[in-house]
DNA sequence: TCTACAATTAATATTAAATATCAATTGATA
DNA sequence: TATCAATTGATATTTAATATTAATTGTAGA
């Protein structure tokens, strides 16, 4: 598929959507292909790589690794995340405060042509804690 | 070895540690294994990996991983990092300024126990452009 | 409608990073 | 010096991700 073309609606890849509609539990490629299996049940694992690195490609989810793992979310604003130490749970964090004042920061670096940031905060969700 | 207990400095990880010392390039396990090698030719992989997580366990060293690879870095203070989009070139940002601002901003946060936070900066750096 | 073509899918193979296992070695201490 | 736990190094295994490719799909043009 040419760049600037008309994104193909495939059925596997308006499933992987529709899973990921409002899903904000951070899910892996594993996790997808597990939950888009129940409706698609001869999905492949390779066509779930595929379409998660497509639509993300197309800005449609947004693709972020978390200790050596990617994960897929519906939300692709800009965002941050807070990551449970213990379990991995893993929580959005809006604050576009946050994000002017990184890019506020970084604008004088000579070496580099900032695009985006993002911030990581890490710690004990309180199921682990109790 | 039990926790609190005194670090046995032992050839392995005098070596990776050097290696380390002063290296700002965070490498990676394969990059600390070959740099390693020159010293202790007979050097396993393994004690390598063991090695490198062990130190970062206990301190001495930081762990960072980038788009789902483990690297390793000798600056143990909280800092920040610009990482190239294209070549993968990863540059520390120090700001205590950036952290104190984040860990500010995160403070009422309910749901977790925050203990740390990090910014990642994503760009294309000076080589990549030209 | 039929044909051609390009994109997509699915199955499988391959790669790469990381972890696990475990016998041999080391080194400190009783 | 003997003992014992930690460490090392070799190898096996696991896991995430990518690569390959034949079959399928779907669309556009003849």
């Amino acid at each position: 598929m040419e760049d600037g073309e008309r994104i193909k609606y495939t059925n596997q890849r308006v499933e992987i959507l529709n899973f990921l509609q409002n899903n904000y539990s951070h899910p892996t490629v594993e996790d997808v292909y597990e939950g888009v299996r129940k409706k698609l049940t001869r999905i492949s694992k390779a066509t779930v790589y595929q379409n998660l690195k497509f639509l993300a490609s197309k800005g449609l989810i947004q693709e972020v690794n978390i200790k050596g793992v990617s994960r897929f979310e519906p939300n692709i604003n800009p965002h941050h995340h807070i990551i449970c130490k213990n379990c991995g749970a893993i929580v959005d964090f809006e604050s576009k405060e946050l994000t002017e004042f990184s890019l506020q920061l970084i604008k004088n670096m000579k070496e580099f042509d900032i695009e985006s940031t993002n911030t990581n905060f890490f710690g004990i969700c309180n199921k682990c804690i109790k």
